[in-house]
Parts: structure tokens; C-alpha cells; sequence
DNA sequence: TTGACACGAGAATGATCGTTCTCGTATCGT
DNA sequence: ACGATACGAGAACGATCATTCTCGTGTCAA
């Protein structure tokens, strides 16, 4: 074990990635400075960037760490829901409705990134594409259960009125827009056959 | 005349608003400095800051500015699909399509800019809001226009999907995801009685 | 106990940024 | 032609930031 430092690595490293998306998350990329990291995580700079080399780098490390977490914490509100008796791809919405009325909110980290071109480098730019890439591969998997027959366009259709909501909804500060799109998404979804 | 101005104070208001859409639009608020808007613009500093006292001012100015730009582009490109035939509707997602395809494409600055919160004042977010409610307003007009018994939800939920395909079109760097909205909305209107 | 070492705290560094200021010049009314 | 003035060019200022460095301390092996 290391022998001056006060926590053990993998502790150290929790409380960087916990900070940094507490931080990024909130403020944006742009708008947290390297000592915002190190006052919440309580790591010293040191540490830090023996752990990330650069701002760069803790920025991908948060990214990779958000997608996982996303991604658990969906998958396991959808079937959720499913449990109680919804449609899986209906489903997916009252999820998303669950994280929009939720203290703090502020939208699609991966999306808000994006938008901080001048923050980003190509690899960021891969995660997140891979995150939305598997975000569809998750609504075509939902969409195979109970509609077997759906058209091609579907999960890709589903992944786009789903990002519109999450923008719309941080937008407006609002589940409205979630609402409408949940209504024009159960009634396509009348049209196509089980 | 202002005496010794090389250029109208109109023309030099045109030039920073054009330099400072170029700019904001491509790199983000944050990637912009003011000086990078001068030598785009070739307007000096001290004229610049006379016109805009400050850099969060010269962003409000472009938000508007955009917001009427776009929404004159938007409504024409729509009438001109209409024109050749297409379903109101439907005509957004051409008129979309034919902005996604063109070169620059970054997306919806309107959308990328609430990303940036720390470059945000609330009279952004006000605007920023304004525009996609005038979005909403436009496409409920459409609606009317052939699709008079239309739920009430439709608007809403169409503004949801063209933002969602305009935000998944910049992160794959594709217009497939506007396409698959597109059959989605085509599919979602055979429903709906005209 | 002692020397080598890894660490934390936080100062230092060098760059960048928003904003203001200086200075030399060109323009206008007279 | 002359003083007052408004301007452009760009230096200056003060703040902030990513990143690195210093220094004093605690820890380990022997």
C-alpha cells in the first residue's frame, strides 16, 4: 500500500470521478477548474494528475464512468417499470421522467459535452457517440420483446424523441415536452403490429 | 456621421453580428474570444465594447439575432417544400434535412449554447427558451393548416423530435437519425385524422 | 534511529481572457 | 489653419486557469 497517502488509490479514485461528475455535470465542463476537483474530492492536485495527466484526460475517465452508470441506472428503471405492467418502450419514458423531475437536473451530460466544442478532443467525441450508439442498441432490444414486427426506424426514431425530450425538458424546465412525446410515441406504437 | 469611423455604426453592428455567429456558432461561446470577434470582424475593440458593454451582452445579441435569422430561414425552407407538394409536417424534416447536410453543421446553437451554463445569464436562457416556444408556436400553425383535429399534444411532441434529430445528427455526424424521425412522423400522421 | 522516499499543501509559472487605457492620428466646425 | 474630439491599434491590467514545483512531514526498511 502506498505508504504516505491517506487513502488507498481505488478510494482516491471514487472521490475524483464521484467530484468530477458532480462538477461537469452541473457546471459544465468549462465552468470547473482543476481545484474544483481537488476541494470536492478532497485528492490532492498531485494525486490528481498522477491519476489523470491532464483535464483532458479526467474529462474522457468521467465520460466512460457516466455512460456506465447511465446505463445501469436505465436498463434498471425501464424494467422497472416494465414489472409494473407498461409497455418496455413506453417504459423507457416514465424512466426519463423519473431523472428530469429529479433535484439537480440538467439534462444529457453527453449532449451538454458536445456542445463544448472548444473542450473536447476526437476521443471525447467517440465516447459519446458510442454512448448513443448504445443507447439504440438498448431500444432495439426493449422494441424486439413485444413488438416483433417493428419497422426498421424504430429504435433510432425512439432514440431521437427521447433525446428531444431530455433537451426539451432542461429547456423549459418542464416534463411537458416528455409528456407530448410520450402520447405521439404510445399511439405510433398502436399502429405497429406485436 | 460619426467622424473619424471608418465604417457606419450599422455596418460595423452588421459585421460583429455576423463575426460573432460564425465564430459562436462553430467553436462554442466559451471557445471565442473577444478578440477573436475584432479580427473576424474588423471591428476595434473600443467600438465593440461601445456597442456591447460586455461579452455576455454581445452573446444576448446573438441568440436574438440568430433566433430571427433562423426562424425566417426555417419558415421559408418549409413553404418551399410545402410548395413542391410535401405534407406541412413532413416539409419540417426536409427543410431540417437540408440544413443538417450543409457544411458547418453544428448543430442547434440555441441548444448548444444552454450546454455552456457557465457562460449563461438567465436573459440567455430566457431567449434560448423563447425561441424553441416560437418553434412549438410555428409548428402548431402548421398543424392547423391540414390536420385540424389533430391532439393537442402534436406541436409539443414535433418540436420534441426535430430537436432530438437535430442533436442526434450532430453527435453521428449523420442525417439517418432525421430519417428515421421522419418515418416515425410519417407513420404517427396516417393516425391522425386531416 | 536514520536515510530514502512518497506524499499533501499550496505557492509558483506561464498562458489566456475580459476589459480598459494610452497614444498618435484623422476629422469636424469654425 | 486650429483646437476639440472620436477613433483605431494595440499595450496594459487584473483575474483565472492548467500544470508543475517546492518544501516540510510522515512512513518504511534496515
Amino acid at each position: 500500500m502506498s505508504p504516505a497517502a491517506n487513502i488507498s488509490a481505488d478510494d482516491a479514485r471514487r472521490a475524483v470521478l464521484q467530484a468530477a461528475d458532480e462538477l461537469f455535470y452541473a457546471h459544465g465542463i468549462g465552468g470547473v477548474v482543476m481545484s474544483d476537483v481537488r476541494d470536492s474530492s478532497g485528492v490532492s492536485m498531485r494525486r490528481l494528475y498522477a491519476m489523470y495527466p491532464s483535464k483532458s484526460e479526467l474529462v474522457a475517465a468521467w465520460l466512460t464512468d457516466r455512460h456506465d452508470r447511465w446505463m445501469t441506472w436505465f436498463t434498471a428503471a425501464v424494467e422497472r417499470h416494465v414489472a409494473g405492467g407498461a409497455d418496455p418502450l413506453l417504459a423507457t419514458f416514465d424512466a426519463i421522467g423519473e431523472w428530469v423531475a429529479a433535484p439537480g437536473y440538467r439534462g444529457c451530460a453527453f449532449i451538454n459535452s458536445l456542445a463544448e466544442t472548444s473542450e473536447l478532443t476526437d476521443s471525447h467525441r467517440t465516447i459519446i457517440a458510442d454512448h448513443k450508439r448504445d443507447l439504440v442498441h438498448h431500444l432495439a432490444g426493449l422494441a424486439a420483446r413485444d413488438h416483433h414486427d417493428a419497422p426498421e426506424w424504430l429504435p433510432a426514431a425512439l432514440a431521437v424523441i427521447i433525446d428531444g425530450a431530455i433537451v426539451q425538458c432542461t429547456i423549459f424546465a418542464s416534463t411537458e415536452p416528455l409528456a407530448a412525446a410520450r402520447s405521439a410515441v404510445r399511439q405510433l406504437l398502436e399502429t405497429i403490429p406485436a
